[in-house]
DNA sequence: TGAACATATGAACAATTGTTCATATGTCTT
DNA sequence: AAGACATATGAACAATTGTTCATATGTTCA
């Protein structure tokens, strides 16, 4: 590993004292990896247009009831999403706006440029 | 897989029609899939405080420079920082202003509530 | 040119992840 | 209460990923 010059050092104090602390940083990791899924992105594309169902959401990705579900279970426990129940179905959407401000920021750096 | 209900039959049309290509959203996810993990998320942060050479984000990060420079060239690979050489040493930055504000989105919903 | 420095890269290994299949849970209707 | 329906969950397997170690590349200065 390289050495220190001491042109750096202050910058690198600084730098560690306004770092959000690892707690965050770890938990921020977790929550962007629940979106570093293809499947995933998909449903929150689609919730994004409105609360839906899981057959409806089975139905627009053509996929499994069961690929389906365990990445709503995985969607859920992140906090991405949040579930209410109607008779024999639940419904899904963004747990809140910072989701659908994420998502949305992340399609725009694609679709640029 | 549970029946299409009638009236889900027009919703899931719509949010057929309103989804980004799947080529958009494969590369999203490729995008956050890089945001997911801490190593990187710490890298962006130290990076978000301003442009910075590899041997100070060695010793913020309290990593081996093997590991930061891998992750240094996926972040690059996957246009989240961008690189500027100066002598001997590679100056490291934050590609464009979506990446800050990915960031910064992801760690208020962390802080938050 | 050669030595020293700063960074990059290839191979390899352990650990994590997404899907499928089978089955369980919870809800409604008769 | 039983059967049908909608969704959830456990186990298992293939595939992907992050770090380490060793070494290569590129730059400066004597």
């Amino acid at each position: 590993m390289a050495d220190i010059h001491p042109e750096h050092a202050h910058i690198i104090e600084q730098t560690k004292a306004n770092m959000p602390s690892e707690e965050v940083l770890e938990k921020t990791a977790e929550v962007f990896k629940v979106f570093g899924d293809k499947t995933r992105i998909r449903i929150l594309a689609a919730l994004s247009e409105g609360e839906m169902c899981v057959c409806c959401i089975c139905e627009i990705l053509g996929m499994s009831q069961s690929a389906v579900s365990h990445q709503l279970s995985v969607l859920k426990s992140a906090r991405l999403i949040k579930s209410r129940r109607e008779g024999k179905q639940m419904y899904y959407s963004l747990d809140d706006a910072h989701i659908g401000a994420i998502l949305c920021t992340g399609i725009s750096h694609v679709e640029e440029d």
